[in-house]
DNA sequence: TTCTAAACGAGACGGTACGTCACGTCTTCTG
DNA sequence: CAGAAGACGTGACGTACCGTCTCGTTTAGAA
């Protein structure tokens, strides 16, 4: 068995999706955002990086954006913390997102995303979903501390997570991702004690 | 006799720039992106609805993004108010952009600038200025508060636009520039007020 | 059902080459040619005349002039004849090349090529075997005739022929393919009986 | 006074043509012609390489074609010997006329307007005239021959000089002016002597 | 002596065609 | 029957020249 693959062609498994070109599809498609960028990103540059057919990529993956978002669905997300102190939950969440978006490369993968969405409506509607769900997900740390009375009632924690958020993207669309642990200290200190004199 | 037999033509005035065209190609180019957005904005588009000739464009404007730039840098940009209050200020001035963006398409011209950013480096560059200029130019409501003692002294204005305009493309890169009132009155009170408890 | 629906539409027929496409491309090349000559061929006119594209065009013919030869060498080629006089033989292949030029509008194609291969190295190269096999081939005549003593041994055959095909280049290449019997005869009567007193 | 003149520039002397300016303009077209070949040869070469703006070209040659005819009027032409031999001024003046279109580069430019009357009619017609001029030129060696009786009075004198100069054209327009004397002198007795066994 | 007419260089203009790239669709062949 | 391969028509890319234009300058010759 297994004496075929030394060729290393891959062929069809029957009537049903090959896992295996999916797999290789998507990774040459990361490999190439992270590598080259939102310009180096084609249909026709995948297939022949991943040595698959155009065709079964439009079989599966019906535009750009769509394969781009599922390129992005497959990165870690980054955790939040619970540290009983609202500012450095923030601080440190920022912290370890841009790292991510630094070091994984994942950060180039959701410019082109956000990019994208610029232009197609499919990628744009995808793209308000994550946005939504994330706002939810950072929610949680002010929820939290809602809980515990360290943040007013009258706050709204998704209000408060698209702050947090917006800055993330702010960064990252305009290439400031620079780790200043001073000025991220400084935003959750802003945020959270507020500016009144 | 001998009157002109193509009246509508435009032509060269010599060994100069011609700003009939310089015009005509930054009207046509805004037109379309108002209209129809970044998937349809190609410089052929663009020439052909000038009705000038593509070298004419590539001779001024050395690629699509700086096209782009030139584009939104005609815009108007909207005031910052001095009420006084700096909640009040934030929240005049985010309903103010918001309704400019939304009915003057100058919206769908700086979604595109950012997109074209992210896959174009000269784009990236002027973005990046164009932003920190911004910044600077919104930290004006926070200096002022401060020199009022409204706002603490240990606060960075900067810092604070960056949350403000931050927002502001958030909204305008997932489609909600709707105009919600109240959305954005707590967002200015968040900001100001800060959030403990 | 799923009747085709773009009846006439021309279209891949898989990872090899369209003889439809080609035959359509050849086709509208040589039309071209005659009905508009050298000025109006362009890979442009011919991709819209065959409703093929551009990129078709250019994946099978390299250059201009190797699509000008292709379509010269579909013309058909005039015969010689062997009736036993060398003269008489020489005048019916230039009566008979003549009005072939004249009345099938190769003539118009092969001038082309002559001109193309002026400019473009591949051209002239393979103009240059192009003349070489006519020499060749119309050499046949005098090598016949050499045969059965009608012709000196000392003579060229080859040199016979190019000063032929010499003539024959120069009627068309200066627009002087009229039939003028009188003159083609006493050509071949020059030729072969030799001007001394 | 005249102090300008020590840049260079040449300007306009008047309401009247420049002869500095179309000598520049000859010089350039020639050089282009000869270094590069007719297929770098386009009038804002010539007007780059002249200093002279593109518009006092189109002034004076109406089209690329009658520039370059009257480049190659500036060419001096071969003249024809008078040995008393035919055979013999036939071999020199070839000799001459091939060593002549290889050493001057006038060859390159004759291929080119043979090349460019092909789909410019002005230039067809300039060069039917030409080639009229020589046959009458080179014809002259055998009316001489002729009235010496060494040639017989039924043969045409123009008739034979096409038959040389077709010859030329053909070694020009194939790349075959190799100085092979026994090729020419061959070619000169095959056609005096006639070619009857 | 002043003024006019035309030539000069320069180079921008609206265009056409170039040769290339990627698109999304199609068909054939292979396993 | 899915998958690879790759050809197909489409259309945008950025570039080279085309032939025309207007500019500001220069100078000879007419007034």
């Amino acid at each position: 068995m297994a004496v075929k693959e030394a060729i290393g062609r891959r062929t069809s498994i029957g009537a049903q999706r090959n896992p295996a070109s999916e797999e290789a599809i998507l990774k040459a498609a990361e490999e190439i955002l992270v590598e080259s960028g939102l310009s180096a990103f084609s249909i026709e540059a995948v297939a022949k990086r991943a040595k698959a057919g155009k065709p079964t990529i439009y079989r599966w993956w019906p535009s750009k954006a769509v394969l781009l978002l599922d390129v992005y669905h497959r990165q870690k997300t980054v955790p939040i913390s619970d540290t009983g102190n609202v500012a450095e939950d923030i601080f440190l969440f920022l912290t370890a997102l841009f790292q991510h978006w630094r070091q994984t490369g994942s950060g180039a993968i959701f410019r082109s995303v956000i990019a994208e969405a610029q232009s197609d409506a499919a990628a744009a509607e995808a793209l308000a979903a994550y946005a939504a769900g994330r706002r939810k997900y950072i929610g949680e740390i002010f929820r939290r501390a809602q809980a515990r009375k360290e943040v007013a009632g009258w706050a709204d924690p998704e209000l408060l997570a698209e702050m947090v958020s917006s800055l993330a993207w702010n960064r990252l669309l305009t290439n400031r991702l620079d780790p200043d642990p001073e000025d991220l200290r400084l935003f959750a200190r802003q945020l959270t004690e507020g500016i009144r004199a």
